[in-house]
DNA sequence: CCTCCACCGGAACGTGAGGAGT
DNA sequence: ACTCCTCACGTTCCGGTGGAGG
């Protein structure tokens, strides 16, 4: 026993009734069993799959869709099946996962493919053409077919579209074994960037994956809330509201996952027996401030320097700044701080773009005679945006610059 | 009705980092 | 190793603007 009387520290969040049963199932890394409305996408990539299990290549496929509209839950749904019922009838079929967002040179995706196959290949050192060569020769010893799905693909297409053609036009180059693609991407537009060539090869078969309505991801979240949370830990509302606010953001599952993996989380945190609508709410909260937490931390300094100015004048009761009384705090502060401020022409744009990412609103007033400028106000939270800010070393001796200016703002 | 404030925002240009080609 | 090209970030210069006050 501890100091503390009970057992370990651990046993009050190891306690048995526990309202997940296993969270896992409510990752988004998680690819489930069954994958509701989604049956007439499942079909087509299996009917253009199906070649592979005759031994013949399957055409290549392109699938296209918003974020959390099922396309990588179904992409490895069904090569997961493929590799079993081919496994079951003696055609060996391989299938590869790619995410082109970690993976993003053709040097890193070949060699990632040719450890998949047993050929260690250096993370660096070797010239791009000897890895492919190696990656040839790894697969094509044996009579295969071999699937290659490259998740977001439009990130890999940014670096050039080298890879992509020396993957398209490979199977020329085989004997035994064969290779077809399947290609992931959000940005419908992404193929415009490519060699016609690659284009045309890719996109034998394209396939568009519709955001899910209200109702479907209702159904998508009671399928894995079966599994993943004792029963009757839910009230009735969450799960519908859980779609709600998902369907709103342009039907995304990940972000209805989210928000409900969340919103239990939250629940078994306070020790509640049952996870409620609040829960729920707290969850797009918190959702929402990660991600403003997550856009202000990666801002470039001058930004950060530039939201800290709106953030002072806010807390010194200024709402609704001008530019000109913004751009004169943020010169004070960069002397502050021992950085060459810009110019007021550049901090015009840094305040759009800090506008169109939603941390700052920036309206255009006309003052008449006292001229025309914008006003600007923060929306987001004060205190939280100003502790975000003061984290980022730079910033950091500005602690106590709050207070000097803060106390000559009461005269 | 005209002025003129205090800034907006387009255009052109400069600069350094990083990647591709050779 | 070298040049060449592109791209993001910034600066300089400047024409434009809606309405309070004269």
């Amino acid at each position: 026993m501890n100091p503390n009387g009970s057992g370990s520290i651990f046993d009050e969040f190891l306690n048995a009734n526990s309202i997940f049963l296993n969270k896992e199932v409510l990752r988004h890394s998680y690819t489930p069993d069954y994958l509701p409305h989604r049956d007439e996408q499942i079909r087509s990539i299996a009917a253009i799959l199906s070649p592979a299990l005759r031994g013949e290549t399957p055409s290549n496929i392109l699938i296209y869709g918003k974020t959390g509209t099922g396309k990588t839950a179904v992409a490895r749904y069904v090569g997961k099946e493929l590799e079993n019922v081919g496994r079951n009838r003696n055609v060996p079929c391989h299938v590869v996962y790619l995410n082109c967002e970690i993976i993003d040179t053709q040097y890193r995706v070949l060699a990632n493919l040719s450890k998949y196959f047993n050929r260690e290949v250096p993370m660096t050192g070797w010239p791009t053409d000897q890895v492919y060569q190696e990656f040839k020769n790894a697969i094509d010893r044996h009579r295969a077919v071999i699937i290659i799905i490259l998740d977001e693909i439009d990130k890999l297409v940014k670096k050039g579209d080298e890879v992509l053609y020396n993957l398209s036009r490979i199977n020329s180059e085989l004997d035994n074994a064969k290779v077809s693609l399947i290609g992931i991407s959000n940005d419908l537009k992404f193929t415009e960037y490519l060699d016609p060539r690659v284009r045309s090869s890719l996109g034998e078969e394209e396939i568009v994956f519709p955001p899910y309505d209200a109702q479907q991801l209702r159904d998508i979240l009671e399928e894995r809330a079966k599994l993943g949370f004792r029963d009757g830990v839910l009230e009735d509302g969450v799960i519908p509201l859980c779609a709600a606010f998902a369907a709103q953001e342009h039907g995304d599952a990940r972000r209805a996952l989210d928000l409900l993996r969340i919103a239990g989380e939250l629940a078994e945190r306070e020790g509640a027996e049952k996870v409620t609508e609040r829960h729920v709410r707290l969850a797009q909260e918190k959702i929402e401030i990660d991600r403003i937490v997550e856009v202000i931390k990666t801002l470039p300094m001058h930004s950060k320097v530039l939201l800290y100015s709106v953030v002072f004048l806010e807390s010194s009761n200024v709402r609704g700044a001008t530019s000109g009384e913004v751009y004169r705090v943020y010169k004070e502060i960069c002397r502050e701080i021992g950085i060459e401020p810009l110019t007021p022409r550049r901090i015009t744009d840094l305040i759009s773009e800090l506008d169109m990412l939603g941390i700052i609103n920036a309206t255009i007033v006309n003052k008449g005679r006292y001229g025309r400028t914008k006003e600007i106000t923060l929306s987001v939270p004060l205190e939280s945006t100003k502790s975000v800010l003061l984290s980022d070393y730079r910033l950091s001796n500005l602690k106590d610059f709050t207070q000097k200016l803060s106390v000559q703002s009461h005269f």
